[in-house]
DNA sequence: CAACCATGAGACACTGGAGTCTCATTCAAG
DNA sequence: CTTGAATGAGACTCCAGTGTCTCATGGTTG
């Protein structure tokens, strides 16, 4: 992808992130460049969209990939995946809120595989003991989506420090706000 | 407010939870009535979109204030207001997803309130030693916040029981997903 | 310098949703 | 039955965003 491509990719996002009902003048306003650039670069919303969400995929399934290779624990795991992933909230946050784009066949398919990752490492953390066994998957699964946006989110607006942010999630996901007076 | 314009009210919630971008016209057909109808009850969408706003926050309110008057613990009302709450999540949903709205007095007050209300909450459970002193309070009240949505969809799509989710949710919040070998 | 390519600016037609209005129908109350 | 209010259907205007196109400009490479 050319790097000037690949700038305005970045920047739709983050702009999107923001304001999902943004306007393509606005987004051109935002990135910095002419509308009729834009359109240069893509044609139609609708390939927008798509190439963000493929990007988005792509960066997160990099960052994810070694993760799940490497040899550790589950929860080791997911602290690791916690620390890649929660600087790329805005990216997770995106593909949350477009449904349409599911009816992508190249999407859909490198989504699942991520969702299937995800429900592994559940399984894996579940044996290890570090996540309760009668707690349901699709809820934690939507527990820790959730809670890597809220993360970015909560860092964007100055609510939480961002070296701070994976450990308060790990945290919170493994304990909750609990006083930890039984340890 | 008359029993007829109630129930498009509802109704409404009900659509623009499931899809915010709902056209009137949409809205009408889902509704079950005639979009001049509809424009007859509520003149503009800036009305509509206000309206709900109110009447979910009144909603919330008339739920929430026996609760914090009660005399309990700061984690009993926790999970009264779970109960309360989870079942009105798309209407919760909708005030989070609605930016603009926050411009209107009225509805910055009545939210302010209830802003108000949560973070007392927080405060009570932190002296009470049910949530740790150092968890950040933004931190707390988004998790809190979007665990009510979550549950609700989550509950909408079948994945977890109506009857477990206040249960799940609390258990989430105040131990995570840990296995409870500490206790 | 000359050729080239990307860009910014803006004009343009097209489309779909917003909001208004009219009219025929229905239904409940007197 | 008659009146009046609420409704559904649909025609209509208006407008903002979309997508296309042209042209002048500026920066880069040979």
């Amino acid at each position: 992808m050319a790097a000037s491509k690949e700038k305005i990719l970045s920047a739709a996002i983050a702009a999107l992130a923001r304001k999902p009902d943004s306007t393509y003048s606005e987004l051109a306003v935002v990135i910095g460049i002419g509308r009729a650039t834009l359109y240069r670069h893509f044609p139609r919303r609708d390939a927008l969209i798509r190439e963000i969400c493929l990007y988005s995929l792509r960066q997160i399934d990099t960052e994810l990939t070694p993760i799940f290779t490497r040899t550790m624990t589950a929860m080791d795991a997911l602290y690791a995946m916690l620390e890649k992933l929660i600087p790329m909230g805005e990216r997770l946050h995106f593909l949350s809120r477009e449904y349409a784009v599911m009816e992508d066949e190249e999407i859909a398919r490198v989504y699942a595989g991520q969702l299937e990752a995800l429900r592994q490492m559940i399984a894996w953390a579940k044996q290890e003991g570090g996540i309760a066994m009668d707690i349901p998957d699709a809820w934690i699964a939507r527990v820790i989506d959730s809670m890597i946006y809220m993360a970015w989110e909560a860092i964007e607006d100055g609510d939480i420090a961002r070296n701070d942010a994976a450990r308060l999630v790990f945290r919170t996901l493994t304990a909750g706000f609990g006083t930890d007076e039984r340890g």
